[in-house]
DNA sequence: AATGAATGAGAGTTCATTCAT
DNA sequence: TATGAATGAACTCTCATTCAT
């Protein structure tokens, strides 16, 4: 069917994709009611399938909605020529600012992508994939140059940051006084440093 | 005449609790139907109001399962005289076995607390936050002792482990497979030493 | 089956009878659940069923005890020789004490016994219309003595004096503290002189 | 664009009171069930609750529907100039002509409205209180005036009046042949002149 | 004489979804 | 583009009833 308004309807439908996302991210898929969403757009319930088909499409869209930027926003971090610490910076500081810009959606990928049915998942996993992909050469190429020590299993280590950084995202989401940078500087320190004092990070600052 | 078998309703109560457990990890709480926990005992849908007065206290009771043990064992780790490693290392441990014993109980606690009613969520908070209590106060006795870094915010740190443990808690209860050990091995090395050599490397380029 | 011990067999039905009497008048026979009554009575839910094969039971049983005696007690009112205003004064005074004593009892029979099936019900009916038949002959031979007004149809009369009654009665049961006594007289007052001031009544007193 | 049928819903819900009334008066509040409710309005169950928020709210609009025009009628009467027993003749015909007209809303009143939740009640007990004190206003007008006895009590006096009203407000709804204007002749008659001969014969025997 | 445990039917309620307007 | 009205399936929860012990 052909929209009569196609820019009001563009619009519209990138506001159902906000309000949905919160409502998803406040009270899960299945807690969440069509009506919540609906209300949250200040229209009617019945409206809103004018713009989905069906309340999963709705989950669907937010999840991408949630990753797509960032695991773009990801390609370019990895295909830059900076630093691991840079990269690693970076990428934190790209994963955590999601889950505040962009309405909670990222917080819906992670916690209700699942409910979603099979092949819409899997398109999504593609681009999880991707993006957890791309971590771990950033940190395979790390071991090569010694930054990274020869012990950390890459696969480990990108799990650990996309955990790391999901955790905290929880956290910001449901705090909005948090403060963003501060989470930033500390999670990249404890994930490059660790929680111990060893001389070298002494004699560097020498 | 004593009954013949005194400690059924207990057992089955218990039954009932691991049978919700499993099903709210998997659907979660809303998307869970009382219907699939019963089934799960081999009883029938209205059976179980014999053991659960509605579907949301099946939930605290689940949630309380999910994590008394395990901050009663946290209580064991702090006021044991181990070093700091030592001392993650059991608290990673106890953590990540929990999520493997107990029936994913520790994941409905994560995912799903939020839909119990204000009273008994305050219950389960309070020991939530003995639990970062405790772990914040090994840290500030390892800041005290030189082990970690001046650096460090204790209370930081406290709900990155948590975060940490969390994440791959989840990835454990989803993948049967994956190796516990290791991947307890893996978080706490990365929690100590981080990602980049360091001592090590050093001492090498000299 | 035979009872292993017949008195207290006896006793205990009674005892259930008076229990869903009560629960019956209180919360009306759908609103009632068994295990209010069984409470009651200080047993549990399935021993109810030792005394009545039926919910449905307990209401026959109920509105039977509700009425039988009130019932054998118009029948010595009727077969009495007294006056017309003793006769009334005795049925009224019989009807609403009943509300009082038999608890409950009879504004169950009132309220409820349509919920009966059908063959219970005719039973109790005819207990109902015999109550009634020899109220009407009270009045019809009250009319013939000229005591009461030749205007006043007896088939009325005696539903109006029901009506009355079970009216009072259902506030006597609601509010224990309301003067049973002074509720007949006023009630037998009413009905014999009217509201308004007749000479005769001045008369008479001269 | 205008609506085509702007008070559609405003009709339809009073045709779900009206049918609640009926269901509710025919097998209690308790008894009912909405299926029933629903297929007398020619809707489907779940439609019911576009129209109330629940069974209870369905009671309560019954309720108050089934008194609300009646106590202000009551109004009328009581500030009418008429004789007592114009005023008591007025009562009574619109107390029973209630039970005829509005679909055995007020037998619901009477019957069902302390299955109501506490804040409703009181709310319709006001009203109900309103409709008494009124007649009691009229008794102790009456009294004043030397029509009625000084002996009545005028509120025992009311509450005889009200209760012998829904007596055969009952009857009459049980009962759709019966002749409702012989029975509102023959109670007020009966009210106002009790059953015993006393100026006619006097004066007939004089 | 009484009970604990279970059952199954049915109730009230919610909600995603449809569709004529 | 949006809505009011309706639907039907699913869900939680209640309860009379059964029965082995």
């Amino acid at each position: 069917m052909q929209k009569a308004n196609p820019e009001k309807y563009t619009r519209q439908r990138q506001a159902a994709i906000r309000a949905a996302a919160a409502v998803f991210a406040e009270k899960g898929f299945h807690g969440a009611c069509t009506k919540d969403i609906a209300e949250r757009m200040g229209i009617k319930q019945g409206s809103l399938y004018y713009y989905f088909d069906s309340k999963e499409e709705a989950l669907g869209e937010v999840c991408l909605f949630g990753i797509r930027d960032y695991v773009e926003h990801m390609d370019g971090i990895a295909s830059s020529g900076q630093s691991f610490e840079a990269k690693l910076t970076a990428t934190v500081t790209s994963h955590l600012s999601s889950y505040r810009e962009r309405n909670e959606a990222l917080k819906v990928y992670n916690d209700e992508r699942l409910y979603l049915p099979e092949a819409r998942r899997r398109r999504l996993k593609k681009l999880g994939s991707r993006y957890r992909q791309q971590l771990e050469n950033i940190f395979d190429d790390a071991k090569k140059s010694g930054t990274v020590r020869d012990t950390i299993d890459s696969r480990f280590a990108a799990q650990a940051v996309i955990g790391m950084c999901n955790a905290w995202g929880d956290l910001i989401v449901r705090d909005p006084d948090l403060d963003l940078f501060k989470v930033i500087q500390n999670c990249t320190d404890l994930l490059i440093n660790g929680f111990t004092d060893t001389k070298n990070t002494e004699s560097q600052r020498n």
